[in-house]
DNA sequence: TCGAGTCTAGCAACCGGTTGCATTGGAGTA
DNA sequence: TACTCCAATGCAACCGGTTGCTAGACTCGA
């Protein structure tokens, strides 16, 4: 039926160890015979069978990537890369979806732990106590959050933010308010503590939901602020409050400047177009296999990599109004 | 380290066939003995190696998933929808994304065949005869294309073009063009023969890449057709195709009427927001999931399964003017 | 009381590779 | 020539479960 290494043994001529270091150690081998086993093996279609590998080695060749939502474009993206980095690297990737459920976070993290040498957490929702704990049965990377001795990957969500307030600062917004997101979320606090440093005048409105829901019902308290320019949780608030706004009659970006982020809006998409902080979403998920791979066999203290944001200054912010 | 079958047999004084039997086979192990077992198996924190596992029964309670693009919401809702199934199904799904390339898809094919019980393949660019052959090493179902003797889901992009066309005539068209995808796909020709069937005056265009810049670059041949409705290949090619006609001086819905394909564009977004078809892809990924999980271990004729869109009208289409 | 039938549980081979150790043959060296 | 050393290969145990077969204990009816 199947081709095993046995099979391909006994077609050239050789014992089954050679055929193995044949794939897994060739400098082991004889250049002749080497060819002729391989010639063989690929004659008879033989391909190794990884579970079995898996089950010596204890590595499994597989790493698992944990998200909140599929389907949200912030986390597609991350998956596209992550995936793509771990192929190149001979790795595969199990994509699971917690529908922000941390029982099912945590859940799924067991399930993976023994078929994968290592996990990719994306925005977690669990404790950090928690985290810590399973990561003590299976190698984790952290994306977009800081857990204390474990590999990271942060987005520097501060420095956007800083940047997004000075622009409007610069165009001469003296007030803005901040819709900040769900209670527990890192960027969340990462937004609030840099636009408290800064000079400006920021009143903080939350928390809401990370939806455009969420910034729907934020749009009263917007507008009762005094603000006249708005920095978002995430686009999808942004895109909320801008539709909010129209209802109320207020013109964006004539009567209110608006920033999201992520940069999840496709192109040429929304009226007007959406300035944002763009997150590096694909670098993310790159950099967090990578670190995933090198933690599982070589040791060393845990690093954090924090990438750069960006704004993208699009139509949705304007001067401010005398 | 890790705890195995025979720790836990050791601890309950038992062999390891009868905590083995505990676990995939309750029914043949006593059930003082089998509570024992599970206490113990608990205590120690037993987790049964999947790896081991498959390498005796042949499964491996995987699936891969292959689609063009994760990133495309098209398919990221299908990935979100197929993984929750598996995952009711206590399966894990790999996925990976081929980058449009016919190539890549066969290698990750072939990668997967060996440690996955099955692969869903959506929408794929490889040809029948490749892939009729790689369904002989795995099981295969086929989303979004026919195969012969091939377990499919389909959706009926071709009686959602219909409706579409119908409600195009009933605003008065008489001319409409329709915008076809790559000259490859099964999609676009399933609605190229549905709009011939009918008695509108239809005229194809194409072949266009299905992309926004696919749609830009369409316009000028939609103009000089001389129809005032369309129907484009997908979503992303009418946003091009409204993109380009604003350019142009050329107002949707009321020189233009516009009609996408798959619905992906966020809820309020777009202006005018865009007249679509919308794809049941949720329930294609369970559906395919379901099956693939059935034609594992049911022999039988494999079945094709073909699941409804609808149309959902918004703004971007309206009457025809005199 | 005996034999048949039913439950339980143990035994051991097996899945398909990997790897430490032993063996062999030939080259290099004194 | 005798000896050392190394490269190449074979041998066999092992990874962690699964499963067909077998054996012992017990029940039950005749």
């Amino acid at each position: 039926m199947t081709v095993t290494i046995r099979d391909v043994a006994r077609a050239s001529g050789v014992h089954v160890s050679t055929v193995s270091r044949t794939f897994s150690a060739p400098h082991l081998v004889n250049a002749a015979t080497r060819t002729r086993v391989l010639a063989v093996a690929d004659d008879l279609g033989y391909r190794p069978n990884r579970a079995a590998r898996a089950l010596t080695t204890g590595r499994t060749h597989n790493v698992g990537l944990i998200v909140a939502d599929i389907a949200n474009p912030f986390f597609s993206s991350l998956i596209k890369a992550a995936q793509a980095q771990a192929r190149l690297r001979d790795y595969h990737v199990f994509v699971a979806d917690t529908d922000e459920d941390p029982q099912v976070e945590e859940e799924l993290i067991q399930a993976f732990a023994k078929q994968v040498d290592g996990v990719l957490l994306c925005s977690p929702r669990l404790t950090n106590k928690t985290i810590e704990r399973l990561g003590e049965d299976v190698p984790l990377v952290v994306v977009n959050r800081r857990v204390k001795g474990m590999p990271t990957v942060l987005m520097d969500v501060g420095r956007g933010a800083r940047l997004a307030i000075e622009h409007l600062v610069g165009l001469g917004h003296r007030r803005i308010a901040l819709v900040t997101g769900p209670s527990g979320s890192w960027t969340s606090k990462e937004m609030q503590a840099a636009a408290a440093t800064g000079e400006a005048d920021v009143v903080f409105l939350g928390p809401n939901p990370p939806t455009e829901l969420g910034g729907m019902s934020a749009v009263t308290d917007v507008l009762a602020s005094g603000a006249t320019g708005v920095l978002a949780y995430n686009d999808l608030v942004a895109l909320g409050l801008m539709e909010g706004l129209a209802e109320r009659g207020t013109v964006v970006p004539r009567d209110m400047s608006v920033i999201g982020v992520d940069d999840i809006v496709p192109g040429r998409l929304g009226s007007p177009k959406l300035t944002t902080i763009a997150m590096p979403t694909a670098a993310a998920g790159r950099m967090a296999v990578d670190m995933l791979l090198h933690s599982v066999d070589a040791e060393g203290a845990p690093g954090v990599t924090t990438l750069e944001t960006s704004l993208v200054v699009r139509e949705s912010t304007g001067e401010a109004r005398r």
